[in-house]
DNA sequence: AGAATACTTCGATATATGGCGAAGTATAGG
DNA sequence: CCTATACTTCGCCATATATCGAAGTATTCT
């Protein structure tokens, strides 16, 4: 029952849905839900959490990347069967569309460059900005 | 999204689970559901009132009765994926198979001495109320 | 080793949710 | 009609959740 009821928690979200869904083209780091969510860091980070805790998706570190992805093959069937009832209640949804569009051009942009998006400021290079807050 | 989310939270709660899982038995009015569950009136059709803003459920009024019943096939196919992915992930749930037994018994009680158990401070012990039944 | 990076965890806060009892509504029966 | 009944809605309170920024952790780079 429990179970149950965390995955039906995570899916009780919208940004928690779009990242799940963003997930369907393939695995994503936190930095690149980030800058799909618009969240900051932290609390993109807890959603995650609360999706893996959930099963709902898996996670993977690689250096000083982690890469979360869709529960797949070894996941027990009920949380793939909450998987595809998201997938075919969303998949025409308007934001789930949009972000389906746009989640291919974040994953052109060099990760390099949106981490550094949510340091500073917000966008975008240089030294001085740095410098002045001292 | 809001059809999906709606239907999402109205599944995060246990109580509600619960009264959704029982309806599979067949319809139910509240008094019957304010039994199983235990929880105040109002709690109980507020609980109601979210299952079936989600169209997890429909409902019927009979008289001074209101029943409540599974959503059936003129529901959005999304819905009845909704209500398959709960029974397949629940139908072995110890409460939830507890409760397919119980909701058995409570029909077989009188409707009227059942809402008088609430009405009352708790039970006037009737003779034929339920010495068997708890 | 020390600094930078990419998260994650913690602490605080605002809003949402679940619970109850009291008051309101609709229907049946006298 | 008037009362009793079977809910439902409202108002309140306690707890849970979403969010942020600050502090902590693990990993890479210099």
């Amino acid at each position: 029952m429990l179970d149950f009821i965390d995955m039906a928690k995570a899916l009780s979200d919208e940004n928690r849905v779009r990242a799940l869904m963003m997930l369907r083209s393939g695995e994503l780091c936190v930095c690149q839900l980030i800058e799909m969510l618009g969240l900051a860091p932290s609390t993109v980070s807890k959603h995650m959490s609360i999706l893996r805790q959930a099963r709902l998706v898996q996670a993977r570190k690689q250096g000083k990347w982690m890469y979360y992805r869709l529960a797949d093959g070894d996941a027990p069937e009920y949380v793939l069967e909450a998987v595809r009832w998201a997938q075919n209640c969303l998949s025409n949804d308007k934001q789930i569309v949009a972000d389906t569009r746009q989640v291919k051009v974040v994953c052109n942009i060099d990760k390099e460059q949106l981490c550094a998006r949510y340091k500073k400021p917000k966008l975008i290079d240089n030294k001085s900005t740095a410098e002045s807050v001292r």
